[in-house]
DNA sequence: GCTAGATTCTAACGATCATTAGAATATGTG
DNA sequence: CACATATTCTAATGATCGTTAGAATCTAGC
C-alpha cells in the first residue's frame, strides 16, 4: 500500500527494502518483455538474487505482477491529482484538465518501467488479476470524468462533443506517447502543450467565416 | 503478400485457404493473450486441427506471428490509403487525414484480431521480428506525415504546432481507440467525428476576446 | 560471541510448450 | 480405380520455467 519510493528510505526495514529493489527489478523486465515471457530468473538477475529467493517476499509471480499494475496505476493517479490540487484558480476547469495531464505524462515518462508495463500487461495477466486491476482503472477514469463534467458545465466544453469520447480520446493520446516518446524533439510538458492547446482551440488558423462544418465530405461517386 | 480477404475466396487453392484460416486464428488467440502465453495448441484448437500440422504451413511460431502482424499494419495501411483516396478535393488537406482517419478506426474496430493483436504484440514477440516490423509501421508514420505536412503548407495548421508531436497525439489517440470503445455509444464515424471537430477548431465554443494563451498556469506557491 | 529469527541459496519437481519425424489419411489426376 | 502428392495426425523429445523444501547464511539483540 505504501508508495514504492518510501520504501527505498533507509528508515524502512531491510525486508522492506529488498521488496521494493524486487518490485522495481520486476517492473523494468515487465515492461520489456510482458508478462508471459518474463521469467523469474530474469527479474532476480535485475535485483541481484536467485530466482528461488523472490518467494520470500511475493508467494507467487501473480502477486508480484499484481503489484507492480497496482504501483503503476497509482502512480499515474497520483500524479495527475497531484498535479490538479495545485491549481487553484476553480474557475478555469480546462486548465485543472491540463495540469492533470502535466502530472500524468510526466509520471509516465519518468516511471516509466511502471507506468508502460502497466499498461502493456493488461491484456496478458491472468483473469482475476485483470479484473481487480480494471476496477481501479475505471477508478482513475471517474478522476478525469469529474474535470471535464465541470469543463463542460462551466461552458468551456461545447455541447457537441460526447464527454466520454473526448475523455477517452485525449487519455488515448497521452498513454501512447511513451510507445513513441523521445525527448531529443520537446519536453514532456512542451508535449502536452501540444495537446492541450489542440483540445482548447484546434490546429486551424482563426478564421474570418464561420467555421465550415461538415458532416460527409466528398468523396469519388 | 496476397490480402488475407482474398486468400478465403473459393478461387484459392485449398492450402491457401487453410493458411488463412490458420492466420485468423492466431490473430484471434494472440489478440487474447499475446505472444508468449499463446500456445500453439489454442491456435490450432480455433483452426480445427492438431498443433503439429500448423508446421505444414509456417516454419514456426515465429513466422506465424509475423504474417499476422503484416496484415495489422498492412491491413491499417490499405484501410487509411484508399481512405484517402476517395478525397477528391486536393484543396483540403485537412479532410484528407480525417478521411484517413475513419478509414483507420474502421479497420482497426473492424478487423480488431489483426489491429489489436499487432499493436499490443509490439513488445513481445523477438527482436528481429520487431525490428522488421518497426520499419513496415514507419512506412505508415511517413504517409500519414506527408498528409500533416500538406496541411500544414496550405495553411490548414497553425505555425505553432510540431507536426511530428500532433500526428502522433492524434494516432495515439486513435490506436488506443479499440481498448476502451463500445459501440453502444457511438459509431466508429461519429467518434472519428469527435476527434476531428476538436483537431479542428479545439472544445471551447466561440469566444469574442482573442483566444486566452497561457503557457504557466497559476499554481499554489 | 551466542542465539533465534530473518533472509537467501541450492537443487530438485512437475508442468507446459515449441518442435520434429514418421505414420496415416485425404485429394486430385490419369 | 490407382497412384502420387498434399495435408494432417500422433507421439515423443528437449528445453524452459514456476514452484517448493530444506540447507546455508546473515543480522540484531542479549
Amino acid at each position: 500500500m505504501a508508495r514504492v519510493e518510501e520504501m527505498t528510505e533507509e528508515s524502512a526495514s531491510k525486508s522492506t527494502r529488498t521488496r521494493a529493489r524486487v518490485l522495481h527489478a520486476a517492473a523494468r523486465a515487465f515492461r520489456a518483455n510482458g508478462y508471459a515471457s518474463t521469467s523469474l530468473k530474469q527479474i532476480a538477475d535485475h535485483a541481484d538474487m536467485q530466482a528461488g529467493s523472490l518467494y520470500y517476499h511475493f508467494d507467487n509471480k501473480d502477486e508480484l505482477v499484481e503489484a507492480v499494475l497496482d504501483e503503476g496505476v497509482q502512480g499515474a493517479q497520483r500524479a495527475a491529482q497531484d498535479a490538479v490540487d495545485a491549481i487553484v484558480d476553480a474557475a478555469d476547469p480546462l486548465a485543472k484538465i491540463e495540469s492533470a495531464f502535466r502530472g500524468h505524462l510526466a509520471y509516465l515518462l519518468a516511471e516509466a518501467d511502471f507506468a508502460v508495463a502497466t499498461l502493456r500487461m493488461l491484456h496478458q495477466v491472468p483473469d482475476a488479476i485483470r479484473v481487480r486491476h480494471l476496477r481501479k482503472q475505471r477508478a482513475f477514469g471517474r478522476f478525469y470524468a469529474k474535470l471535464f463534467a465541470a469543463a463542460k458545465a462551466q461552458g468551456q466544453i461545447r455541447e457537441a462533443f460526447n464527454l466520454s469520447a473526448l475523455r477517452m480520446l485525449l487519455l488515448g493520446a497521452l498513454n501512447w506517447s511513451p510507445e513513441w516518446y523521445d525527448a531529443a524533439g520537446l519536453s514532456p510538458d512542451q508535449l502536452v502543450e501540444q495537446l492541450t492547446m489542440m483540445m482548447r482551440s484546434g490546429v486551424m488558423p482563426p478564421q474570418r467565416e464561420p467555421i465550415r462544418r461538415r458532416r460527409q465530405t466528398t468523396t469519388k461517386h
